[in-house]
DNA sequence: CTTTAATCAGACAATTTAATCTGTTTTAGA
DNA sequence: TCTAAAACAGATTAAATTGTCTGATTAAAG
C-alpha cells in the first residue's frame, strides 16, 4: 500500500522532480525516466501524458521527441503534481471515513488531524520542485 | 479514497470509538455497529474478528452476544488499532515511492515529510479511546 | 522517401481492496 | 429442548487501482 498518495501520484512526482533536476528544457524520453527510476514504461508515459493536459508538462512528438518541463521548476509546486493527479480531496475527507465530517458535524479526531494535514498542505504549497534538485540527484546516483 | 489509512482500518477506529463511548464493558452485536456508524454489516464483522484476534476487542458468542472492548478505554491508543490492522509500514515508507528510501539514501523530500510523519505518529500514541468518548457521542448522533 | 523513435489513444489484463454470500457453531431465553 | 440471535469461517463477487498490449500518428535523420 501507498503511504497517502496513489501510485500514479507518487510516479507522477518522481518524474517531475527528475525533469526538473535535469539541464532546463531538456527533453527525456519516457523510456529514459521509466528506466532511470524503476518504473513500468507504459506506466510513466499515461501518467506524463496526463501531466501534459494539466499544462505542468510538456511534450515533443517523434524522433528524438520526449517530455520536459512546462513551466520554471520554481513554478511547479509539488502540490501542483498531487492536486492534477489525485485532486485535493485528500484535504477535505474525513481521515476516519465518518460521513460528512466538516466543523460542524466534526468527527472524533477532526482537530487533530486537522492540524497535521494543514501542515502536510502547507509544506507542499511551499516547496517548489526547483528546490530538490541537489537531493534528486543525489538519490537517483543510488537507485 | 481514503486518505491514509484502508477502509477497513477507518471502520476499525470508527467501531472502537464507538464501543469507548459506551458504558465500560457494554455488548455491542456487530449489527448494532453496523447502523448506527452506516458501514456494511458483513464487513465490519470480519473487521471487529480480527480486532478481537489482535486482543483489543473481544467477544461473546451466541444470543445477546457480540462484541466488547478488551481493555479499558484508556488502555487502547489510536495507533494500536492502525497497527493491527494496517501494520505502521506507513511510517517507515517513502512517502514518493523511492525504492530504499532511508537516511542515507534519502528521497529528496524525506526530512520534510519526516516531520510531518513524526507528529502524526506521536499524536496516534498520544492519543487514547478514551479521550474522545463525548466528541463520538456527538459525532454518531449526527451522522 | 524511408526508417526509426517517440507520443498518443484506447482496449485489455492483473492485482489489490472492498464487500457479499453461504453456512456452521454457540448460547441465552422461552 | 427448541428457537432465535449472535460470532465465526471460508468462498465468492465486485470495484478500484495498477500495469500491459496493440496500433496509430508524428517528426527527425539518413
Amino acid at each position: 500500500m501507498t503511504v497517502i498518495f496513489s501510485k500514479k501520484c507518487e510516479y507522477g512526482v518522481q518524474a517531475v522532480l527528475y525533469m526538473a533536476a535535469k539541464d532546463l528544457g531538456c527533453v527525456c524520453p519516457s523510456d529514459e525516466i521509466a528506466q532511470k527510476l524503476k518504473i513500468p514504461k507504459e506506466f510513466i508515459s499515461k501518467i506524463l501524458q496526463s501531466l501534459t493536459e494539466s499544462g505542468i508538462v510538456g511534450s515533443k512528438k517523434g524522433k528524438s521527441g520526449g517530455f520536459m518541463l512546462a513551466k520554471h521548476p520554481s513554478k511547479i509546486r509539488l502540490i501542483d503534481i498531487v492536486a492534477a493527479i489525485d485532486g485535493l480531496d485528500l484535504f477535505n475527507s474525513c481521515v476516519l471515513g465518518f460521513p460528512n465530517c466538516s466543523p460542524d458535524k466534526p468527527c472524533p479526531v477532526h482537530d487533530k488531524w486537522g492540524e497535521l494535514r494543514s501542515k502536510a498542505y502547507e509544506m507542499l504549497s511551499a516547496e517548489t520542485v526547483d528546490k530538490f534538485k541537489q537531493k534528486t540527484l543525489n538519490k537517483i546516483g543510488k537507485i
